[in-house]
DNA sequence: TCCGGAATAAAACATACGTCTGTTTAACAT
DNA sequence: ATGTTAAACAGACGTATGTTTTATTCCGGA
């Protein structure tokens, strides 16, 4: 009845009324994220009802827990849904074989930028919604994001041993670089004046002013 | 610029019962605001009650309303309580008549990290709960802060006319430069390695250098 | 044609919430 | 003592919520 003692699993090992062909749950879930996700941006994970999602969904209430055990579940996939892309990016492309220090940053802050700025509303649902998150779930979405800032940070490091970037510490600078992803999906309210390519162009380049030395 | 800044009455407090003395009234508001905060903080606002604020405050349930006029209300006196200082700040202390624009933006700079960082938990809390601000309050919010951004344009565009500091676009800058104040209250958990001091001394310098040509 | 699993609609359920009301207590001037 | 007034209190009200259940309909394949 209330198994609220029992241990919640994060989305990924949620058990489920588990007939059927997984593939077709599956591709519900992702229906039932992908609308819940915009309700979520649009009035934030409290003020959005499962009646709500029912509705924009078109799945009846009930029915939509033959497809998610809760709507904690619902948020949790969303996170991992948009979270997932960026490091498997950096890891699917040959960024990390890049020789030349300058151009291996710059091939990686651009398309994390990128990713970062065509994503804004969800990253923003993350920096709001985190709290919500249980706390096994919410170490593994942490924990993602330091291995992001420790790949950045693996990348300046090997910049400054070749007296490629100057900076005095890479950790701290890493940390920096990967905030400043953020710019956009945070503040994006004070910057509309700017085109998406001229917002591109002049982040890129005031992130790696504070990197490359620039007075050559 | 800041033109009515000091607002003091009818900021978004709704009207209330309009006792006897203000003064013993704004004492117990700035109680309740200072004991919700922090159960806001710790817990987030929509999954704080208004029994675990009474609780907190030790005043009754029913009491409380003789102080604040809702829920909404004591978010809204919440933001008011820790945003308006560092404006304040800015416009008390001769910031503005430094003249040298190296010094002039370190200054303003430093007292805007060490504010914020000590405030951080609050800062977190605002970035989250703005959505839940009442329309009306939000716009406050926003202008104030879209202030300070152009608080710090005109010093860099001022530094940039002299020569001092190199920066394409001064209104980028600052964006630029008023969201990295918030890297520690969002990213401490990553960041714990660092002491207070070489904390805002690594933020400090990171900053000035994509402002400040540092190829002498 | 009929069966069985899926979807739907509607309601029920238990709880939690913000807010309000009616009453009591305490302080204090008269 | 007494009367007045504001503060404190417990409890209730109505609504909304996440979740479950029940009764009914739909539809493809035997």
């Amino acid at each position: 009845m209330n198994d609220q003692l029992s241990s919640k699993e994060p989305s990924a090992a949620q058990t489920l009324p588990e007939t059927g062909s997984q593939e077709a749950v599956n591709k519900r879930q992702a229906q039932i994220v992908k609308k819940a996700s915009r309700l979520f941006i649009k009035k934030g994970y409290a003020q959005t009802t499962m009646r709500d999602i029912s509705k924009a969904t078109g799945i009846n209430l009930g029915n939509l827990y033959n497809y998610i055990s809760s709507k904690e579940d619902i948020l949790c996939l969303a996170f991992e849904t948009y979270h997932d892309p960026a490091i498997a990016w950096l890891e699917r492309k040959g960024v990390l074989t890049i020789e030349d220090p300058k151009e291996q940053l710059q091939t990686a802050l651009h398309q994390m930028l990128v990713m970062t700025h065509d994503a804004m509303n969800d990253i923003l649902m993350m920096y709001r919604e985190t709290r919500v998150l249980p706390p096994k779930f919410l170490k593994i979405v942490l924990k993602k994001e330091s291995d992001l800032v420790d790949f950045f940070e693996k990348i300046i490091a090997r910049g400054v041993e070749k007296k490629a970037f100057h900076v005095r510490d890479p950790y701290f600078a890493a940390n920096m670089l990967v905030f400043q992803l953020s710019l956009y999906p945070l503040r994006s309210w004070n910057l509309k004046r700017y085109s998406r390519e001229d917002f591109l162009t002049l982040t890129e380049e005031t992130i790696l002013k504070a990197i490359i030395p620039d007075c050559a």
